[in-house]
DNA sequence: TCAGTTACGTAGGGTACACTACATAACTGA
DNA sequence: TCAGTTATGTAGTGTACCCTACGTAACTGA
């Protein structure tokens, strides 16, 4: 078991890392209580200052944490894969938070209500342990978000942006659009629309109406920013325990 | 006793808001380790990609949390005064961080070692619920900060700063250079000179030689961009707990 | 008292990028 | 097939702000 593929009650496969880290004893308990559910892009998991009602984990697809002002701007502080879990403030006991939580690229995943997680969470110290370095690991990733969008210009966090997100869904291929880019980078789209161009040019990238294409991951790495590896490298540290799939 | 003050094994008087939250049960824990300290302005308490070796609770002063480029430009992502505690991802089992965390003001506070923390923390299950909550208020509010950065232009961002420091340490008047300010915006000093100095024609601030003083603080607040309201809303979520000095 | 240091004032050029506007090309559905 | 919608190309203007440079004023210590 311990080295078998984990599913839902109704025999969906799970790829949530979060769900395959927990332990055998531990994943009894959250198991009756995973729903499966699509989760297509531009869907809203959460908004902001909302009441948070699931927590979510999705098995493919990505989701972004956004920030949205009051004349109507936005930009991501942090991105949230397969490694991850969206809705963590509930976690934590805070019952809401001033940030969207939207699906980036679309995929599917597994919701628990937050009153079915709360009243488990007592007997599940090693999945709380998880919770607790993941929530800090994505905090530190925010922190550098946050200091990248300040400090760096528009072609190296567009850069960045594509390697995080290739990283998170496993693929060269990122069906975005660079509209939804220029939300992401907290810019407007023509201004997208001239990085991208010129990274096109330089055949390091390739993309038509909302498919882009990472042609050359090496040069893109180059055009990027310190902040890709210093998210990385503390991405890395959050998980700490053994993948237990085969 | 719950109704008393609290001080260390040395008797020194704690201010710290985090350690004024905790059960009677459990300050006696944590009690004999707290060793006191002078946190003087500019020491650096944790430089980035180090290993961490104490968590600091201060009772006084501003501790902040600054993200370094290579390039040597600096922003911050967050701030800690006596509401909180520095050190949060030892706390979390990261051994290290991206953040440099420095005295923005000086001012006094405990400090205990990480490997005595983490002995004591199974036996603490109200701290850590504090520290998980406190964790979470303290992403949110980086998050929030990650995006006005962005987003809002200086002069705003130097009235959300003035406010928030000036509530952490309970005053309204803070020991601060136009230099170091730039180093937390994430500008240069001619820019913070022309906000501050437009603030200072307008009555809001005074300032000289490393002292600023908030003069009208509801001009300022009108000043400020709307981030400042978000963090302080959530910023109060995070202490749920009656705190049990008189 | 005076040199050295630190903090702030200010100016001018350069640039990234925000904003608006409009054009084109591709997909979509009736 | 064709209108409507969506995604991208591109241009031109304005501006915030970065960068550098240099000046002045206040504090500090010998």
């Amino acid at each position: 078991m311990q080295a078998g593929k984990r599913t839902n009650a109704a025999g969906k496969l799970i790829r949530n890392k979060i769900l395959l880290a927990m332990i055998d004893a531990e994943f009894h308990v959250i198991r009756p209580h995973l729903e499966y559910v699509a989760l297509p892009s531009h869907l809203r998991l959460h908004e902001p200052h909302q009441t948070f009602r699931f927590v979510y984990f999705p098995n493919e697809g990505l989701i972004s944490l956004v920030v949205v002002m009051a004349n109507g701007k936005t930009v991501e502080a942090g991105i949230v894969g397969r490694e991850g879990v969206a809705g963590l403030p509930a976690v934590a006991g805070l019952s809401r938070g001033p940030l969207r939580e939207v699906m980036q690229i679309g995929g599917n995943g597994f919701r628990v209500k937050i009153r079915d997680l709360k009243k488990m969470l007592d007997f599940t110290p090693n999945l709380q342990r998880i919770f607790k370095r993941y929530t800090m690991a994505l905090g530190l990733h925010v922190a550098q978000t946050a200091a990248c969008n300040r400090l760096h210009d528009i072609d190296r966090r567009l850069a960045r942006w594509l390697l995080m997100a290739s990283d998170r869904v496993d693929s060269g291929t990122l069906r975005v659009t660079h509209d939804f880019l220029a939300t992401m980078l907290g810019t407007d789209r023509p201004s997208v629309s001239l990085a991208a161009g010129l990274f096109q040019r330089m055949n390091i990238i390739k993309y038509s109406r909302g498919a882009v294409k990472i042609l050359n991951r090496g040069a893109l790495e180059n055009q990027s920013c310190e902040c890709y590896a210093v998210i990385q490298r503390y991405a890395l540290m959050s998980h700490p325990l053994p993948d237990q799939t085969p």
